[in-house]
DNA sequence: CTGTTAGCGCATTCAC
DNA sequence: GTGAATGCGCTAACAG
């Protein structure tokens, strides 16, 4: 019950050698004789040694520099939680030595974004902390990261071609699949559903939101529901055009019951719909943002599925230091994120 | 924003002290004249000091002795959940010197529950976590605990009239509440809904099923909807009886649409009907036991509410360590878990 | 190649 | 009352 926790010098006795050696193996930094790491693998086999994290960390007096590069977010919205997670974990891993640098470049302008990249290579920091929007840009920094040997982690989504040292994501599929299936069982069962999605300006983006939709789509098809599908798209940047495409759309589809956003932009339809008076359709949409939140409140979105992005940035930042402090051989780990489902009644204590 | 952090020895510079005057001061043990103490007041006014828990706790070269005190559990069961947790906090503040012991009682059987209590006061840890199931024997536990100083933590629900460093638990009424919803919006709108519980055994049990209920039933009560509840309960304890008797409740009720079993048996409900072939009835029930999971998997059960045990027992420990190390006054913080809807499709994401 | 040593931030102990 | 010294587990630098 108690077994004692066993320390490199242990090891060292065990294997009649020095603690140093040992360290040495640990982390295959060379320079031991064959026989000096037969018999310390030996006795490494037989117990089980565990780093101490924050030992490593204080004992090799580095400290890490990190960049973080996502998408530039007003308070309140996705990815400030990221970055929040982000701050969370270099507080509660305060004996670890990091400054931490911020890269944040404009979604919507790929020419941010190159510039921001620049910079980042230019700084040539420890690790880098990547939210990636645009595929092509994103791919050519990660290969230049490769080339200067600095380790990168992904959050929320994953960019093919590339070799992080993990990657924190959702299954965004399977957000779409189970948003179509609340969707159908909790508004009027005769009735269309519509799926909104922005309204793209032309990128070639990783797009979260053509996965969900796919995901929506199958559990229609899955429910023989195809016809029922309406679809419209609508302005994250001029908000003031909605009122009108959305309401001709409304107005167009009169047995609409449901509503799909899906991006995290719920509260601009719910705010529409509620404006005019309408409440007898249910919206569904993702991410706890405090305009999302607002609207769950007010009973005018009826749920939110969320991907936990504090947690995916903070256990970046943990998964980073334990990389750099520990070296290990990239495992490319792949952590895939609950989706919790927000309604009125839960939402306290998911804030 | 790489603002160095600030340690003891830079305290004791600035106020023109030594490190040992600080770290009295800081840990109020007394012994530090006027003068000092206010010079490094001042000080510490100024700079924003924080602890290290790590350093701390292997400096402080004590291996403290937990007792953790649960009703017995089988794999796989609710309780068995918390335990998980609590090994998981111990693996990962394994810096922490703590031997951990468990004093399991049957949660329906009064006197293990008692003898169980006892053998805690007599090994006199240094602390105990405690998850309750008998008002009054918790309480006579917590008068001895109380009176040798023995800090203690409640994990899964409060016992009044006690005094816990913190409480880690779920709003119970809310989750009835949200159950309510949830059956009413996801089941046939015609049709009435089934409440059913586990028959006790007469003892006065601070009841989670009965705060469970009455929010479902207020939920049921602000629809207008009160007339539409049906109520039975069955036998955890001899699950032979039960198909009959469930069986002619449902026969006696053939308007019911859901079923909302305020324990982590819905297994049970949802294997009879399963097995009786009936599948216009939806189940929704608490906790992701490995049974539950099973039915969720195969569609009998419908949704899941759970709350977190995981995360009560390895924040119950973590909080512990941080009072037993810092011997701060006790806060007596009630920290209240999140609700999660779990359905088939994020089941796995929650395993 | 290997053992030894100093030092990381902190709590404790022991002389002064 | 107080400062200095010691040790916790670990890494890094250095002398063999």
């Amino acid at each position: 019950m108690v077994r004692q926790k066993i320390k490199i010098k242990d090891i060292a006795k065990m294997a009649g050698v020095s603690a140093g050696t040992v360290d040495r193996i640990l982390h295959n930094r060379g320079n031991v004789s064959r026989a000096s790491r037969e018999a310390v693998e030996r006795v490494l086999a037989e117990v089980n040694y565990k780093f101490n994290l924050h030992i490593s960390a204080i004992s090799c007096r580095k400290t890490f520099r990190i960049t973080v590069t996502t998408p530039i977010a007003s308070p309140g919205e996705y990815w400030s939680s990221i970055q929040s997670g982000i701050e969370h974990a270099i507080e509660e891993y305060s004996d670890i030595n990091i400054s931490c640098n911020y890269a944040y470049y404009n979604q919507y302008d790929i020419y941010s974004c190159k510039s921001a990249f620049n910079s980042i290579t230019d700084q040539v920091p420890d690790a880098v902390i990547i939210g990636p929007t645009f595929v092509h840009e994103t791919q050519e920094l990660c290969k230049r990261l490769d080339a200067a040997n600095i380790p990168y982690i992904f959050v929320d989504s994953v960019i093919p071609d590339t070799h992080p040292v993990a990657t924190f994501t959702t299954d965004h599929y399977t957000c779409g699949f189970l948003l179509g299936k609340l969707l159908l069982s909790m508004s009027a069962k005769e009735g269309s559903v519509a799926i909104l999605g922005a309204q793209r300006t032309g990128n070639e983006r990783a797009s979260t939101s053509l996965e969900r939709r796919r995901g929506f789509r199958d559990y229609m098809a899955r429910s023989g529901l195809t016809d029922r599908i309406r679809e419209a798209s609508f302005s994250v940047l001029n908000p003031e055009e909605n009122e009108k495409s959305i309401m001709e759309f409304i107005q167009a589809n009169r047995d609409i019951r449901g509503i799909a956003v899906m991006n995290s932009r719920g509260y601009i339809i719910a705010d529409i719909l509620r404006k005019k008076g309408i409440d007898d359709i249910i919206i569904i949409s993702f991410d706890l943002t405090s305009n999302n939140i607002r609207c769950i409140k007010n009973g005018s979105i009826t749920a939110l599925l969320c991907q936990r992005p504090e947690l995916q940035g903070f256990n970046a930042i943990k998964e980073m230091m334990q990389h750099l402090i520990y070296k290990q051989e990239g495992k490319g780990n792949h952590y895939t994120m609950p989706i919790d489902i927000v309604m009125q009644e839960n939402l306290p204590y998911y804030k």
